[in-house]
Order: C-alpha cells, then structure tokens, then sequence
DNA sequence: TTGACATGCAACCATTTGGTTGCCTATTAT
DNA sequence: ATAATAGGCAACCAAATGGTTGCATGTCAA
C-alpha cells in the first residue's frame, strides 16, 4: 500500500497512468514521445510504478509493451478512502460546530 | 491535487490522518503521544497535511486543536481514482489477452 | 553481417525530504 | 510573580528522489 502512494505521489508517474490509461501496451519509447525528460528518467519512473505494481510488462522482441494494472488504485479507493468518507459528515458537522464557538 | 497525493506518500502523515479520524481536534501534544518521532517531526508533517487542506486547525488558549479536512481524499476518490475505475475491466482483459498469445 | 533501433545498466549530481537539536515565545496555574 | 506547559522558529544533517550522461546489450532489417 505504501509503495502505492509512494509511486501516485509523482506527477511524471500519474501522467504515465493517465497515458497508458488511455492508450494501453504502449512501448517504452512511446510513452517518452513529447515527454520532457530522458528516456532514463521515464524508465526509472517505469520501474517504481512496476514495482507498486500499477503497471506490468512483458516484452516482445527488442519492445517492451506496458500495460496499466488498475487494481491498486481500486484498493486505495476501498481500502483507504472509503474509511474517511464515512466520517465525513461528522468530521465536517463538529468542525464547524468548533469553529463556530471559537470566540467563546 | 498534487499536494494532497504528495502529503499522503508517508506513512506517518497517513497515520496522523487515522488518527484525527478516530479522535477529532487533538492537539498538537495528543498527536505526538505514542510516536517515535519529536514533536517538531510531527509539527512538520502537520504542516504538510494543513498546507494540502488535509488537516483544519485553530487555536484555543496555548493549545492548537487539529481537525481531519476529508474533502480532498473524498476529491481524490471522485476526481482521479473513479476515472480509472471506469477501465478496469477493459485494461485487466486487454492485459490477459497479450499475456496469453505471449509465446506467438 | 552490419547498421539502426529499443532498451538496460551504472555512475554521478542537485534538490527535496524527514528528521534532529537548541533556543525562543506565549499562556496557564500555583 | 514565577514556574510549568504548549507550541514556534531556525540551523543543521543524512538519506532519498528525480534527473542527467555515457556506454553496453539485444534484436531486427537491409
């Protein structure tokens, strides 16, 4: 979970998402083109967001294919946000409640 | 955005959030109990966590009471994570079908 | 087979991050 | 008044991060 958030916590990395999300199996050198940084710094961000799992590989000749794996990001949406949506009116209700006694 | 995913990469700021979910308006010392961290550690990511809007805080007295802000983790849900939700299906069959004609 | 193309590996660098210590200020209680 | 309590500020530090360059390797096409 932790390797998740550590690897969201990047913009390069969610826009890497983002791409495939929108073109998935993408080669290496596909998901630097127009990009600003070198094809090492993409691969290095490749490799995190591997390593959390959100992304898998395999090759295919000289090519490497990139595929999005949303399932992690499904597991902090249930596993994480969900626990704070449901206190949500309350934080929110006692919050104001307190800000509104600030004066007392 | 992208302050709320870089405050919730740590696991410590992640934990200050549990905590301010199980107990609402603690102070900067209730924070600190139990954590093998100083205060001013604490104080740091608590700053982190209020400069993303995660975390409300106003003071009372010589105490600073430390409220959970669940808007942004609920944003997070609606704005980033249900857009790759939205894909599953078609990205997790798209994958499974590459890795079976693998050996073509 | 030889050149071009796709990717991998490693060393290096600047900046950011997460933490510390030491001291200062403000508020409360005795 | 004065001591204890709650928190703030700043300098400093080691390690992690995000990036670079240079070179090596594997695969495809002419």
């Amino acid at each position: 979970m932790d390797e998740v958030f550590k690897a969201l916590a990047d913009a390069s990395r969610r826009s890497l998402l983002d791409r495939l999300h929108a073109h998935n199996g993408q080669t290496l050198n596909e998901l630097c083109d127009g990009l600003a940084m070198t094809r090492q710094a993409v691969t290095k961000h490749l490799a995190i967001l591997e390593a959390a799992n959100l992304v898998t590989t395999f090759r295919k000749g000289r090519e490497k294919l990139h595929y999005l794996n949303p399932v992690p990001i499904h597991q902090i949406g249930e596993r994480w946000i969900k626990k704070f949506e449901r206190g949500k009116l309350t934080a929110l209700s006692e919050l104001k409640r307190q800000l509104e006694k600030r004066d007392e």
